[in-house]
RNA sequence: GGGCCCGUAGCUCAGUCUGGUUAGAGCAUCGGCCUUUUAAGCCGAGAGUCGCGGGUUCAAAUCCCGUCGGGCCCGCCA
């Protein structure tokens, strides 16, 4: 049967293929098959980033179940410029707009460069949310090494072609003089500056000028130079660069937004230039749609970007693994409020996945079954009887481990070889509520006029007794618990109004939680007031 | 100009690629049960022109063509 699960069907894709797209050639096989992932360094790590890396890192996964040979690398963009400056980000750092992230300073002073600052951090997250761990690159290594030497040879060798295959995709063809490779300025350093003049016998003159970028401007230095694209002065330009990676470490596979399917961008143009230049057919493409939050992007200037640190606050990182991998090319709206929801929906197919509930459609429940598994990270978690939505209430009325327990026991949410898991799903809704969900938050009726209209003749005289009772001592949760039954009998009332009624008169909802100990943690004053105001006739 | 995604119950969606019993789920709503698990659990009900129009087929939410609506993206920066 044909793959149902997305990145079982890319497996299939990847390992099937038989020919080079741009050219008429035959694929010759793999023996192992390289999916990459890479981050630009320019600012910090955020859910939506991580995207791209869970994505690479599920198809890795397919490709291995399917008996093959498969690994991931991570490569930082490091040689990229720094374009801007990322909110927390020192200002003084602006006089190294427009240098590569790995020659600009570290403002922090713990790491040799600002990307290296970024990365040690970036990877400690990121490999919180993948099993395959990937070989890390840096491109700055990469081109002192000279791993991309070869590549840019040929580039240079089939400028012609390369300049034919973008030309393809341009309204306005390149300059005459253009280059793939880009310099650093030999005298101030920066990558963005250097303007290249003319390529002639192999060398890039340039002439280092003032790049405007959307909110900065790099200052150039008028430096006039001469860069050798064959040692380490400089690097590819994007539109070269990304097939060369292909082309440098076999790459079968890569994710990109889908921003990339439209025809024309930089993955086509990339993968023609690696095809028809380079020889290495092009990597098939995980094109995915992009988070959303509330519906809208995730930006620094909207303020609704999720860091990870933020999303371990209040759920694993397998939830999230799980909203990634739902779907490749649907949009995935995120919304904090919304994450009960998300949480019921992994629980549900938990239990698909456990055979503990059926799903009719077979092909969906082993759709289910391999989602879940692909949501996993190491140990597969175990279906937990406890709703998210529970969970929040629990954690806002009891404090102690014990009382959290005897709780779930009481509502039957328990099981003793789940406990530490179930006291952790506790802690995260208990984050989420103050967080999140201050909606959630259990909070006293402070108007009561609507709702003495809701409540029966019966229902007042069952909280007039309640309110006389309770007016003669002290009385404990407990005893207030039975209290309620007993006196919901004797003015002939069912269990379910009687309660109602005490949730009505003081939360204002239809239902509460276990309202004797719930009672007795009110304030005593308040209660024996509202009591008395709600039964009062007039 | 071009591309991608979505349109199925009040809401959120699954099912569409690989056509096949009366189209599903969760939540919400309504009704019932519960003298001690009252934001829980159990039982039940109502609720859908599968955006619209054509076509293919014994059979279409599913395939094809067209069309409308919503969202997002690309136009030569990386």
């Amino acid at each position: 049967m044909a793959a149902l699960f997305w990145a079982d069907q890319k497996a299939e894709e990847i390992t099937q293929r038989k020919k080079f797209r741009y050219i008429d050639r035959e694929i010759s096989s793999f023996e192992h098959f390289v999916v990459k992932t890479s981050a630009s360094i320019s600012g910090v790590l955020h859910i939506g980033r991580l995207s791209d890396t869970i994505r690479g890192e599920s198809v890795v996964r397919a490709l291995r179940d399917a008996g093959y040979e498969a690994e991931l690398i991570w490569v930082a963009e490091d040689m990229d410029p720094l374009r801007k400056i990322p909110e927390g980000v020192p200002r003084e750092l602006e006089e190294y707009i427009g240098t590569p992230v790995s020659a600009t300073p570290d403002p922090w002073g713990c790491h040799s460069s600002y990307a290296e600052h970024h990365v040690a951090s970036y990877f400690e997250v990121m490999e919180e949310f993948i099993e395959v761990k990937p070989e890390k690159y840096s491109m700055r290594e990469e081109y002192r090494r000279g791993s991309f030497r070869p590549f840019i040879k040929k580039l240079l060798e089939n400028l012609e072609l390369v300049i034919e295959i973008q030309n393809k995709y341009r309204s306005k063809p390149l300059e005459k003089g253009w280059s793939p490779f880009t310099p650093v300025c030999k005298s101030c350093g920066k990558i963005i500056t250097p303007r290249v003049e003319r390529f002639e016998e192999g060398k890039v003159y340039y002439r280092c000028q003032d790049y405007a970028f959307e909110k900065h401007v790099a200052k150039g230095c008028g430096y006039e130079g001469i860069a050798d694209p064959l040692r380490d002065e400089g690097k590819l330009m994007w539109k070269s660069e990304w097939a060369a990676q292909w082309a440098r470490w076999h790459v079968a596979s890569e994710g990109a937004g889908k921003e990339y399917v439209v025809p024309g961008s930089a993955w086509w143009v990339n993968a023609e230039i690696c095809e028809r230049v380079l020889d290495f057919p092009m990597p098939v493409p995980i094109f995915y749609e992009h988070l959303m939050i509330d519906g809208q992007k995730m930006s620094a200037s909207l303020g609704n970007v999720v860091y990870p640190h933020e999303w371990l606050r209040v759920a694993p990182p397998q939830l999230l693994r799980f909203l990634y991998n739902k779907k490749l090319m649907k949009t995935r709206s995120f919304s904090w409020r919304e994450l009960p929801k998300l949480y019921d929906e992994y629980d549900h197919v938990a239990r698909v996945y456990y055979g503990l509930e059926s799903v009719d459609n077979e092909k969906e429940a082993e759709h289910l079954r391999r989602l879940y598994e692909m949501s996993q990270i190491g140990e597969p978690q175990p279906a937990l009887p406890l709703p998210f939505s529970h969970a929040a209430m629990v954690a806002q009325l009891f404090a102690s481990r014990e009382a959290v327990i005897s709780s779930l026991k009481r509502s039957g949410h328990y099981s003793p070889e789940l406990e530490e898991e179930l006291l952790k799903r506790v802690a995260y809704a208990k984050e989420w509520v103050e967080r999140y969900a201050p909606e959630m938050k259990l909070s006293l009726l402070d108007k009561v006029e609507e709702v003495k209209e809701k409540l029966t003749p019966e229902q007042r005289q069952f909280l007039r007794s309640l309110w006389e009772w309770l007016s003669q001592d002290e009385r404990s949760g407990e005893e207030i618990q039975e209290k309620i039954f007993l006196l919901a009998k004797e003015v002939n009332l069912s269990a379910a109004k009687a309660f109602g009624a005490v949730y009505l008169a003081t939360l204002g909802t239809a239902r509460g939680p276990r309202a004797g100990p719930f009672l007795a943690s009110l304030d005593r004053e308040w209660l024996l007031a509202r009591l008395r105001e709600v039964t009062r006739t007039s």
